[in-house]
DNA sequence: TGAGGTCTCACATGTTTATTTGATGTCACC
DNA sequence: GGTGACATCAAATAAACATGTGAGACCTCA
């Protein structure tokens, strides 16, 4: 089974090298390569590439956004995403822009091979760093909870309300009590929670509870 | 540098098995092996291994929760996930529990044994369907929203940071622009997403994009 | 070339929020 | 009968926010 591939990366070596190497794989077909993301979108849509390589630090319109556009044109393609930083928002954007995998530069390109083969059989390669990052990005959201936990039952009613928008005068009528009230209990929420505004207070609560 | 492993795993036959297949690999050493997540949980925190390797199917208290008290007991200690299902739930409430990786069961022993390798050189193994499932988890949520898909690029970056509590200044001063241009982009995302105030965008926000 | 969308900036006004200090009354618990 | 946690209120200030109007620069697309 062959597998077609492309590669957008700006710099002209590496690019040259790696679709020269690849090629040279069995069942591994290079259908084009581009320095830009704005050329690899006009060209790939007519290819179907199975598989395409990104580079993220591309420039003009940069790796993660030229994937976005890429996956609404070509939903079926996989991309594999290649950067030098393993930068965790950089990360979570691309799987989020709809990357498939994740792989830093750095690595032996037998690695790179098995990625483009992985992908394909229905994986997502990353790297090891990746991977724990991926991982642990789940398992935060965890440590929140207890700051909540902190909350009396008073204060936990408030900041429902004020996670909906309410304006504190309209919190101090719904709850029938003074503006000063609700001000106060504001202030011990924020500390409680260690923030200094309703939308930090309130992203720590989302989904929470 | 050795690598010390303990293996919790109900089936007398494949926890014997694994034992004696691992402990054969060079730079490998077991240290315990229960059949049963009470066992471990008594005898691991004297024994500080590496690696543990965990099956979620467990009788009595079941894997994920035998995870959540072992990491607690034992931070340091990497566990990885064994099973037979790819159900999403487990894969999740297991990473949420503090699993550091998670195979499945059908695979060559090779790939076991590298994970452990993996896992206490700072990765997470998994299998590749799991990994494949890890990735679209972000994915999903980014799908066809709302009103948010109403908002260009730039105003979704500040909406990014208003989201994080940034102040308006700050936001000023991370893109670089006058503070007034900020107070613009805001007063166009609130009319997109109709709504009056920070909170009520963040929320609307949350989990998107 | 002109219309429309986007990004940028300025000026202005009133409202809302964040934070502090301090005080009162209630209830539970030892 | 005192200690501590909680809910309530007051007063005051500086900062930040929400909202409006207007306008120049740029780009794209018809």
């Amino acid at each position: 089974m062959m597998i077609s591939f492309a590669i957008v990366e700006d710099q002209p070596e590496l690019r040259r090298n790696l679709v020269e190497w690849l090629n040279r794989a069995p069942g591994l077909n290079c259908v084009g390569a581009y320095p830009t993301g704005e050329e690899a979108l006009k060209q790939l849509p007519t290819l179907y590439p199975d598989v395409v390589l990104m580079d993220i630090n591309l420039p003009g319109m940069g790796g993660i956004q030229c994937v976005s556009r890429l996956k609404q044109l070509l939903p079926e393609t996989d991309v594999i995403m290649l950067t030098t930083y393993d930068n965790a928002e950089m990360i979570f954007d691309s799987i989020r822009a709809g990357a498939t995998g994740y792989l830093l530069k750095n690595q032996p390109r037998e690695e790179l091979l098995q990625a483009l083969q992985q992908v394909h059989a229905g994986g997502s390669p990353m790297s090891l760093k990746i991977a724990r990052k991926v991982f642990n990005h789940f398992q935060t959201p965890a440590k929140h909870g207890s700051e909540i936990e902190q909350l009396t039952n008073r204060e936990l009613e408030i900041l429902r309300l004020l996670t909906k928008g309410y304006l504190y005068k309209e919190i101090a009528e719904t709850l029938k009590v003074a503006l000063a009230t609700i001000q106060t209990h504001v202030a011990a929420i924020y500390k409680k929670l260690h923030v200094h505004s309703r939308t930090e207070a309130a992203m720590k609560f989302a989904g929470k509870e």
